[in-house]
DNA sequence: GTGAAAGCGCTAACAT
DNA sequence: ATGTTAGCGCTTTCAC
């Protein structure tokens, strides 16, 4: 059977109150003696406290419920340890579950997770629209990671998706490359908007104008950007390098180059977007700007111990930048020089 | 404020005490009519039971802990996607933490777990030797899964790594090859002793003698992969096929045939195992066997929960069957991706 | 500086 | 069939 403090007490010969006064940091002061001996007693006897007790008494359950769309996806459990890491230096646990991209789920979910008494909700890529009136009822402060479909929650981390793009089309400008090719995601899908911006930024960057044609819809896999590559490769002006904003479809563009009799990257440079496994296994390997998972899920944990700590809650939007990797994919064209690496 | 049982009771002008017999399935029985106006009441006014309240008077939490290796780590999402859903299915929920290859942290955050009242714990890929004197002195069942470090656990979930080296090696000898190269882990591992075991079987039962010198120890990795093939191939008598004992090594084989001008499966026919994504992204495809994450998981929690509810506990060990999936670097007639739509 | 006592929300043994 | 009561382990006034 677990020690309680009644146990601890009787031991020190002391009230239950003492102990844990002298066990937790209390307003009240214990005289010094009595602290080191209880403390000694508790070492010695293995006190744990239990926390569901302590949570009744204190409404504060150390214990945050984290609803992501489905833990089996590829960068939602790097955002989770990213969380964890931070969480648990600060000696809170995560009870995960997953919503299925089904708004009730969520919402049923969420209600479960309440029931436990958590102190907090982190949404990572939630289908829900920003705002719960759910926990705002019930003053539960919660943070949205990585996608949101429309709407806009008052705390969020997201991707620097205009800024990835952009690092990825200035590396391919600084290599040489005037016409250049984008496989971009769904229409409709936030960071394929904004990836959208930023290749178009940084191509006004360099004095160069854009054109529609080269840009494609892709729809995050392989075979549409095997598709959009074939597309591209037949316009009059052929593009000497493409980017893609995941690396599957930039698999998929290596691919189509392969098959033309192109190689990659002396005929067609490729740079992708993610940092996925696949862009270290593939021949060749690919250039890709990083998705900071890790980091989206550090933030977020910070956000929502800042907001369960004191003082106002402000609204916050975060947005978090990637890096570029440079692999294979990319070269300098033929008759070009390579000016950054 | 959340709705108690109490301001219900107030309500509906009966006691606490018959609200919550009305509200579980009780052994004492209410009135018809009390139980339905009481559930109406409790539906009205979003009536949900605080579970740590509930937690502390009953000693049962309805939560689990999961102490996994790291979540990031490509079969672990997998497997606690298959552990969720079966928990879910029974309104179990769980908390996940990293172990992070260190028993010291296992030891401190299963104590962590206790201190939050868990029911019971699933350990996925642990580095501790099978046996919890801890948990066994608090009575809380814990199932291990996928990998165990020397010792054995009394309640455990494994892969079939016997028939799954079996299945693909005999894939192999169907296809009528006869000398048969094996990347096999490094040594030590539970699971490349098992793989051997299988390729044996399989070997022995075709009646083909056993080469010692055909099998190579890879340490899981692409490049080891290559190593071992390169070598292979460098045999009087070369192997015209390759089984490896994960894909990572199978694709470093399949790039060490190119390199070396031979066509895969023409010239060399190779099998993977694991059925990682690379496996369905490579050139050629991977003819693998899949590791049974899902079911693994599932397996684990109807294992745990059985431990949780009444009768004895006898021990237990599971290994559950993987299958072949026949892709294109084994020759599949038709296995090849549709790359154009 | 320490103790006594109340109570968080719930269930279960004991009454009626 | 329902009410009364005790208590799970803890924190926190309120006394002294």
């Amino acid at each position: 059977m677990p020690v309680t403090l009644q146990e601890l007490a009787e031991a020190a010969g002391v009230s239950v109150a003492t102990v844990s006064r002298a066990l937790s940091k209390s307003s009240h002061r214990v005289k010094d003696a009595t602290q080191q001996r209880i403390m000694a007693l508790a070492q010695e006897r293995g006190y744990r406290p239990n926390l569901m007790a302590r949570g009744l008494r204190t409404e504060q359950s150390f214990t945050i419920g984290m609803i992501v769309d489905n833990i089996i996806s590829p960068f939602t459990p790097t955002i989770i340890r990213g969380i964890q890491d931070h969480l648990a230096e600060h000696h809170y646990f995560s009870i995960i579950t997953n919503g299925d991209s089904d708004p009730d789920v969520e919402n049923e979910v969420m209600h479960r997770l309440i029931s436990r008494s958590i102190d907090g909700i982190i949404f990572v890529e939630p289908w829900m629209r920003g705002r719960s009136p759910v926990l705002d009822v019930e003053h539960k402060p919660y943070v949205v990671v990585h996608r949101l479909l429309g709407g806009t929650a008052r705390h969020m981390v997201m991707v620097d998706d205009q800024y990835g793009a952009h690092i990825a089309v200035e590396h391919l400008l600084n290599l040489g490359h005037r016409t250049i090719g984008f496989i971009n995601g769904p229409r409709g899908w936030e960071s394929a908007v904004n990836r959208l911006i930023g290749y178009r930024f940084g191509l006004a960057e360099h004095g160069i104008a854009y054109a529609p044609a080269l840009v494609r819809d892709g729809d995050w896999e392989l075979e549409s950007g095997y598709a959009a590559t074939v597309a591209l490769m037949l316009l009059p002006e052929r593009p000497t390098a493409i980017f893609a904003a995941n690396d599957l479809m930039a698999l998929g563009a290596i691919y189509a180059a392969q098959d033309a009799g192109l190689q990659v990257p002396r005929d067609l440079a490729v740079v992708g977007y993610d940092d996925r496994e696949l862009a270290r296994l593939s021949r060749p390997t690919i250039t890709t700007v990083t998705l900071p998972c890790y980091e989206m899920g550090r933030a977020a944990a910070t956000m929502l111990l800042q907001l369960l700590g004191p003082g106002a809650a402000e609204d916050a939007a975060m947005a978090i930048q990637g890096t570029l990797i440079v692999r294979q994919s990319s070269g300098a064209p033929e008759g070009h020089r390579r000016l950054v690496s």
